[in-house]
DNA sequence: CGTCTTCCTAACCTGACGGCATGGACGTCG
DNA sequence: CGACGTCCATGCCGTCAGGTTAGGAAGACG
């Protein structure tokens, strides 16, 4: 019987929280979702692996058989992966476009000393995961930040902090301002990617430093460049980290620094089980972010 | 990372054949799908697992550690799925419509005497699966007729032999005869369904009694009353098992005992793996059987 | 040098999955 | 005892992945 080796880890999900809700919850799906695909593996087992009431999840007998074989099987799985591309001497690294920069290379540089012979790929994640492929395990070990949604699951280390900007139409009334306090812009309407939920919506809208104020929608965007001329058309303004000023610069955006929100951090995360490869690769990170820091004063970003 | 474990034994059987085109024979889907799914599972790896040439398939170092670890990762979930349908006490069996009849609730009671407490959960198929759900490995045992596609990688035991029919519209020419040659209707448009493929198609078409003469499609259909509809339309014939007779019965069809064909087998199969349970099944299926012919004549279908 | 084999690409279609909005059952609390 | 909260199920819809057929390039072979 063939299944999406996902629908295995919701099953064991479930078994774990024992509600579906929170599983859902955990998992980064919609209820209705975790709902459909426990009845579509139940249906294909022909076996009830729950008992359903309005206070949560049951294992039934065979449910429990299943969720102590579910674990090695992907354990299993997991280790074939990371074997297979342990054997093929590459390490996939995921990026957010964000999060990497001319450090970037000086680390692949380095890991190239460290492990000769393996080729290091990689690859920028859609603006829509903002784990750069960590949570789907697409890559063991990612350039990222902080927060991101299941940090606590991975292995986690801070490169550096950066402050953030606010991202202004040129002709706002604050465009020409050296800085703002947060409080005179988070009244403006805001753009937001579809994704921004949980702790990382927290984080990008600022949400502490909003006393519990609504939040504007200005535009929903999908992609960078949208994201540019929904703020150049004045539908609304957006905290981005301040190395986004020479990424993304446009005649019709300004980057103003903003006080009053804290200062967003670009981290290295890896899979707990990344593997030998990925350890050395954290290692480079942190030492050539350290040489930075304290050496010739280059900033990152 | 996430895979469906379909793709898993794709993969296994590529490593196996070492040929694309002869892989997806054996799995029953078309070349042009194999070479994008394992592009698909390569590009999730970030690792080429095979050289290709016009020669075949060779697999990589790396693709030989992956081929080393699937069977086994394989081989769990198996295991898993077998042992939480045997902790459910619930046997499902998979059955082709025209292979299930009165016999078949003598076997399940004979079933129940064997397993008390066992259920069987009897699942007719649809009619584009002659397997029954038997190579999706959706059911462990499974009513079908013989031949069907892949035969020789399960266990299958006949139970019974059939003649066969030819179903013709109620104003054919041939209808109001007692018995017909093959070779006079094999000239005919015949109706067909979009899964009659290899030995299968072969078999329902007669193809060995044709001579090699081209066979005309009169219609393709997807259900029983459709292809009732197009015989009775006057768009083609079909052959099919003498027991259509009682189990598709119309004004405007009838059915003719045909001679020189092969007589169809029903035969109960099972996975290799399948266990206890489905094993005990079996030897209901044949013992029944076996008290039917033997005994008071009844005769199946 | 044609022919066959083998794999790749393109275009299209269908079915499955995920999300949102909503409903129904049950327990809890004022 | 009624209102509310929690939790799971269902219906609808848009998107995407997987399948199929058709067509093409590259190498092996007689």
């Amino acid at each position: 019987m063939d299944v999406d080796t996902r629908l295995l880890r919701y099953f064991a999900a479930i078994a774990e929280e024992g509600n579906l809700t929170r599983a859902a919850h955990r998992l980064f799906v919609s209820q209705p979702s975790l709902t459909k695909q426990l009845k579509h593996l139940e249906s294909q087992l022909g076996v009830r692996l729950f008992t359903r009431s309005s206070t949560g999840m049951k294992l039934t007998e065979a449910g429990h058989v299943l969720a102590a074989r579910v674990p090695p099987v992907l354990a299993g799985w997991d280790a074939a992966v990371s074997e297979t591309r342990g054997a093929a001497r590459v390490l996939r690294v995921g990026f957010l476009s964000s999060a990497a920069n001319d450090a970037t290379q000086d680390v692949v540089a380095a890991f190239g000393k460290v492990r000769p012979g393996w080729r290091v790929d990689l690859r920028q994640a859609p603006w829509s995961d903002p784990t750069a492929g960590l949570a789907a395990a697409e890559v063991p070990v990612a350039l990222l930040r902080l927060p991101f949604p299941g940090e606590e699951t991975f292995g986690v280390r801070t490169l550096f902090s950066e402050s953030r900007c606010v991202a202004l139409p040129s002709t706002h009334r604050l465009a020409g301002r050296d800085s703002v306090p947060f409080r005179e812009v988070r009244d403006e309407p805001v753009i937001v990617a579809p994704a921004l939920k949980g702790a990382w919506r927290d984080h990008w809208l600022a949400m502490s430093e909003r006393d519990g104020r609504e939040v504007r929608v200005g535009a929903v965007v999908e992609r960078p460049d949208e994201f540019l001329s929904a703020i150049a058309g004045g539908y609304g303004i957006a905290l981005v980290p301040s190395s986004a000023s020479h990424f993304h610069s446009r005649p019709d955006v300004v980057y103003v620094p903003v006080t009053g929100v804290s200062p967003s951090e670009v981290a290295v995360a890896w899979l707990p089980d990344a593997g030998e490869a990925a350890a050395d690769f954290v290692r480079c990170c942190l030492e050539v972010t350290r040489s930075r820091r304290t050496g010739c004063g280059t900033r990152w970003g």
